[in-house]
RNA sequence: GGGGGAAUUCCCGAGUGGCCAAAGGGGGCAGACUGUAAAUCUGUUGUCUACGACUUCGGUGGUUCGAAUCCACCUUCCCCCA
């Protein structure tokens, strides 16, 4: 794993990720699927047409159904699915917030009740690496405790040590699961950054954290509650101290507004659940602003959903007809809203790098950061 | 021809004297969603000069302090017997 940073531009850093399964041209964004899939009906190959780079999967998820000895077993996840591009999964550490009436912390580790059927899951540090080992993703995440906001001081400053001595840990056993029969020999680990809204728990965490030297940097635990300036003043806290030559991924981030913001602030690498599921619930991005396909308004309209876009939704459908399928319930609608919706977070990230290789970032960056998140 | 049953707000459907502008669905309208327990969830859905008033439960008339609810007749629909 290679991480390069060849260009930069107000702010923003343009580089390249060389991973075992190919190039990513940073900033990116992930695409996620969670369980090994794009919920709405995307198939991997889909996936390349819609721009995608790198496709993110979940080790909770995966253990719990279909289990990652199966997935080894038939060759590892891109195999498993057919994806042969980058691979990045998550540890578990955001189930720890998401399914946070399911599970109970410990030192040792997180115990969840399954949500499909109860059962008891132990997930520990070693276990989220022997997992993602099996799963013979690119890169895996250290595995975290992602605290909701806002939190108590005490209680975040606690939970952000646990997660660096849990860390250590992440960090001991993957260099043993590298050392027995990999899936994956040039899989890696990056560590994640917590400490809520407390810039000294945030840069004390970092520092911790630095000293174990992964190759990647992500920050955890933003955009889970706390207001969208807060999530800006501790990214402009972190970044004069992330190592200008690793990749600095913010996690589950997020608005395309966000992302604009966040690569202004030196974040290369964003994944998000929120193109994949607005797009099912009907909301659509667009270089105008986000779309409501469900309204009204929309019944007559003749138009794609974007004009400028050269997404094959919008280059063959119009919002009278995807407004039609979201009423009547069509499972079409989802697919052709899903594949807009990541074609355009693809393509946006996409112009960001145009922009920066060009020297114009602080001009893109003026011109779309109010427009993005208007309601059109 | 005889007997029985039913008509409720956009639709289906609860309600059988006051707590009813009327449950619950559906549909409509709008909103939320950020490392996915989410094709989910929330709000709203008679009118208005709007913490109050007005109109509404097939129609007309009646009983009652008070009626979607009780009575009479009418209209329409359904079922059974001939």
């Amino acid at each position: 794993m290679r991480f390069t940073v060849h260009k930069e531009s107000f702010g923003a850093r343009r580089g390249e990720l060389c991973t075992p399964h190919g190039v990513v041209q940073t900033p990116a964004f992930m695409n996620v699927g969670t369980q090994a899939a794009i919920k709405g009906g995307l198939s991997a190959p889909d996936l390349k047409a819609l721009g995608c780079q790198v496709f993110l999967a979940n080790t909770y998820h995966l253990h719990l159904r279909p289990g990652a000895e199966v997935i080894r077993l038939l060759g590892g996840l891109h195999r498993f699915m057919a994806w042969d591009g980058p691979i990045l999964t998550d540890s578990g550490g955001f189930q720890v917030f998401s399914l946070a009436k399911l599970r109970k912390i410990e030192e040792d580790g997180v115990t969840f009740n399954s949500h499909i059927d109860g059962r008891l899951i132990h997930l520990r540090p070693e276990d989220a690496m022997a997992i993602q080992a099996s799963l013979g993703s690119d890169i895996a995440m250290a595995f975290d405790e992602c605290v909701s906001n806002p939190a108590p001081y005490d209680y975040v400053s606690r939970a952000a040590a646990r997660t660096l001595r849990w860390l250590e840990r992440c960090s001991r056993e993957w260099r043993r699961q590298l050392e027995v029969s990999p899936v994956n020999p040039g899989q890696v680990l990056w560590a994640i950054n917590q400490g809520g809204v407390y810039d000294d728990l945030r840069l004390e965490n970092l520092k911790g954290l630095l000293e174990l030297d992964l190759p990647g940097v992500a920050i955890g635990g933003l955009a889970v509650g706390e207001e969208t300036e807060v999530m800006y003043h501790i990214l402009d806290v972190l970044s004069p101290h992330l190592p200008a030559d690793k990749p600095h991924y913010l996690m589950g981030v997020g608005t395309p507004a966000n992302i604009l913001e966040a690569v202004y602030r030196g974040v290369d690498i964003f994944d998000c659940v929120m193109p994949a599921r607005n797009a099912r619930h009907g909301h659509l991005f667009t270089w105008q602003g986000v779309r409501n396909l469900k309204n009204e308004k929309y019944v007559r309209d003749d138009r794609p959903v974007d004009e400028s876009c050269g997404c094959p939704v919008c280059r063959t459908h119009s919002l009278a007809y995807l407004r039609h399928l979201y009423k009547a319930g069509e499972i079409l609608a989802l697919r052709l809203g899903v594949m807009h919706n990541l074609y355009f977070y693809n393509h946006f990230l996409a112009e960001i790098r145009r922009s920066i290789d060009e020297d114009g970032f602080e001009g893109f960056y003026r011109s779309h950061r109010e427009t993005l998140c208007r309601r059109i």
